[in-house]
DNA sequence: TATATTATTGCAACAATGTCGCATTAATAA
DNA sequence: TTATTAATGCGACATTGTTGCAATAATATA
């Protein structure tokens, strides 16, 4: 399955790289000057995810966030980061600070989600 | 609004007592041996978290997931511990290790959340 | 350039999670 | 025993996200 080049494709990427954050799907929806289907919409940020272009993080709403990665080279797991999401501006930002633990014996991480919610500094 | 001690009460907080884990709604209404609207189990455990007795974590599967508070003494909010979900046998365990983060300048954080998704010792 | 291939899209329908209004029931107080 | 009102069940609804299918369009091929 070779990806093609589409304008919706090109358009979601520029939005969520001039915004820097990480966006949810309605956010999106709402900001970008194009009419792309809801449905559609997902399946680019999914397809987006898969291609490790975009991370996901899930928040304390129950929603997913998407954010182009900007320094995961690969080997995500160990070195996540924090995010923090502000209930003023409704953005999710990645924080530089390294998510850190130790686990009990016998458990086996495959993916980290943190995130912290709050003000931030903007909105505060 | 003084709370009143109901059989459907007592059943879903001894449930969430015996299991030791947090529980997501379906997994609730899957395990007990009662049968109980699915609103009714909803506003009953927001009810225990409005009160204190239960906590919520949202995981990466975007469900909330409840639990009833073992050492949460009230200021729950800096020293928050981590969870860890196991994909295998669908539970979320609170985890010992304190999540331990520093923030810019600015940020204010009203809660945190933080999950570790994987297999835990007993499925690995 | 014209054509074939197939990734991508839009639409509609659907599933899952969670909330809310309202009438009824039942736990507590009087 | 009765009155008060918290709690419940039911139905409807909102939101988030996915999927099947036919139509469209981006790339590769001739």
């Amino acid at each position: 399955m070779k990806r093609r080049n589409t304008p919706t494709k090109q358009a979601i990427l520029n939005l969520l790289s001039q915004s820097g954050k990480a966006m949810s799907h309605d956010a999106i929806e709402d900001k970008i000057d194009m009419d792309i289907n809801r449905a559609t919409i997902y399946r680019i940020l999914n397809r987006f995810c898969e291609d490790g272009l975009v991370h996901n993080i899930v928040a304390e709403d129950g929603k997913q966030y998407f954010a182009i990665c900007m320094d995961c080279d690969g080997k995500s797991l160990p070195d996540s980061h924090f995010h923090f999401r502000c209930t003023s501006c409704q953005t999710i930002a990645c924080l530089k600070e390294k998510v850190d633990f130790s686990l009990p014996m016998g458990y086996k991480v495959e993916s980290v989600n943190c995130v912290l919610t709050g003000t931030c500094a903007d909105c505060s």
